[in-house]
DNA sequence: CGCCGCTTTGATCTGGCTCAATCCGTGTGG
DNA sequence: CCACACGGATTGAGCCAGATCAAAGCGGCG
C-alpha cells in the first residue's frame, strides 16, 4: 500500500521523513531539506487509538501535529452538552490553530492515528520566516474555510437522506490521501455518534438512511464498519 | 459619527485613505505608506444598493474589494435552488478568495454597501512579497475559518428560537466596526429571506421568532428592520 | 458463556415546514 | 390628496421529517 516515493533529495532527510506522505503534499513539503532536518529533531512520531483528545478547546497547543494516518475529527459542543462535529482532517493536514495561544475546537482521533508532533515553537520559527511555510499553511486554511462552508449548506438546506449520501461522499474522496479517485471501499472512520454530530442529525435517523441506502442497493455495509459504494454515481445524485 | 483617527504617517497617505477604516483594522493596516501610496492609484472606491451582486459562484475574480460599510453575503446554490448564506462581511473585510483563479461563493450586498476595490493583479504583487500584507489575509482567513465552525453548530445543533437569537447577537456585535461593544440598536441588514437563508429555517420560523422576541421584551422592532436590544444578557442566554 | 456497548428497528410525538390568507408600508397614477 | 397595487412581513391551520422514547439485535471481549 504505502510505497516509499522517488525524491531526488532522500539520501539528505531524515529516514522517518523518506516515506511520509506530509513530505509531498503537506507542509514538509514547503520546506527545504536544510529546514526539515533541523526540524525533524524536535518531531516525534506518535500513534493513538480512537477516542484520544490532542486538542482541547479553550486549552493551550502545545504542539501542532500532522495527520499522517487515520481521521481527526474536530468538535465543539454547546453548555448543555449539545455536540457538533465541524471539521474532519486526513492525511496529510496540519492539526492546530495558527497564530492563537489556545484551540478554538477540540481535536480527537475518530480512528486509529498516526500523527507527527511538531513542538508549538518550532513550527513558528519556520512560519515567521514568513516563507513557503506560511503560505502552505495559509493554503490549508482557504482550502479548510471553503470545506466548512460546503459543509454549511449540508447542515442548514440538505435533508438527511442528502446529509447521510454526501458523508459518504466526503469519505470515499477524502479517506485515502494518495489516491486521487473515489475509494470503493473503506472502514468507516466514525461511530454513528460521531456521523450524527457531524450531520447534525441523530443516531437513529443516520442509522436508518443508512439502511435505506443499503436496501437500494447503492452501498453494502459488513460489520456496521466496512462499508463499499455499489454506485458512486447514484451517490453523488443523492447529495442533493 | 465618522471621525478621522490620528495616524502619524497621515501626511503622506493618500486623501482617501485617511479617514478610512481598512487602513487600521483591515489589510492596508498591514502596509508601509509607500505601498499605500502605490496601490492606491489602482483602487477605486464604489457604492452598491442592496442586492447586487460583487462576486459570483465559479466565476474568474477580477477585482478583491476592501468593505468599508455596510454588510455583503455570501452564498451558495444547490441545483434545485435551496440556498445558504455561508458568511457575512462586514468592514473592514476583504472579499475575495486569495490564490484561486474563481470564487467559491457568491457575494452580494446585503445593504447599502461602500466598497474600495483591488485589482486582482495589484493586491496579489503586494502578497508573493510574503511579508505583512499576506500575513494579515492569512489571520482574516483563519478568523473566518473560526467564526464558519461556531455557525456549524448554530445549524447543526441549535433550535430555530436559538438561531435568531444567535444572529441578532452576530449582528449586535459585528455590524458597527468602530464600536468594541456590542450595539443596542441598529438596522437589520438582511431581509426576511436572508435571514431564513443564513440560519437554514423558513422565513415563517424567522418572523415567529421574532415576534416572540418581541413579545418577551428581550428585542423591539419598529418598521420591521428597526431593532433595539432591550435586554443584551437575555438575549445572550437564548443562544444556547 | 454472559455481559456490555454499539447499532438497528419500531412506535409515537413535535418543532419547524407548507400552504394560504391577511396585513402593512411604499410607490404610482389619477 | 387619495385609491390602488405590489412586495415583503405576519399570522393561522395542518402536516410531516426527523426527534424522542423504548425495545431488541449483534459483536467483541473477559
Amino acid at each position: 500500500m504505502q510505497t516509499v516515493r522517488k525524491d531526488i533529495h532522500n539520501s539528505e532527510l531524515p529516514i522517518l521523513c523518506q516515506s511520509c506522505e506530509a513530505r509531498h503534499q503537506g507542509i514538509c513539503g514547503a520546506m527545504t531539506s536544510e529546514q526539515l532536518l533541523a526540524i525533524s529533531k524536535h518531531t516525534r512520531r506518535v500513534r493513538r487509538e480512537p477516542g484520544q483528545e490532542i486538542l482541547a478547546d479553550a486549552m493551550p497547543i502545545a504542539s501542532y501535529a500532522n495527520v499522517l494516518k487515520g481521521v481527526v475529527k474536530l468538535t465543539k459542543v454547546l453548555e448543555d452538552g449539545r455536540q457538533q462535529v465541524v471539521g474532519l482532517q486526513f492525511a496529510p493536514d496540519l492539526l492546530g490553530r495558527p497564530f492563537a495561544s489556545e484551540s478554538r475546537v477540540t481535536a480527537e482521533t475518530a480512528s486509529d492515528v498516526e500523527l507527527c508532533m511538531i513542538p508549538k515553537t518550532a513550527l513558528e520559527a519556520l512560519m515567521s520566516a514568513g516563507g513557503p511555510v506560511e503560505h502552505r499553511i495559509m493554503m490549508q486554511a482557504l482550502r479548510e474555510l471553503d470545506e466548512a462552508r460546503d459543509w454549511m449548506v449540508t447542515l442548514g438546506r440538505k435533508t438527511a437522506a442528502e446529509k447521510v449520501a454526501s458523508f459518504l461522499y466526503l469519505l470515499a474522496t477524502h479517506i485515502d490521501p494518495t489516491e486521487e479517485t473515489a475509494l470503493a471501499t473503506f472502514d468507516l472512520p466514525l461511530s454513528r455518534a460521531d456521523i450524527a454530530d457531524f450531520l447534525g442529525l441523530t443516531i437513529e435517523t443516520v442509522s436508518r438512511q443508512l439502511t435505506k441506502l443499503k436496501a437500494e442497493k447503492v452501498i453494502e455495509i459488513a460489520n456496521y464498519r466496512h462499508v463499499s459504494i455499489n454506485d458512486l454515481t447514484q451517490l453523488r445524485l443523492r447529495c442533493g
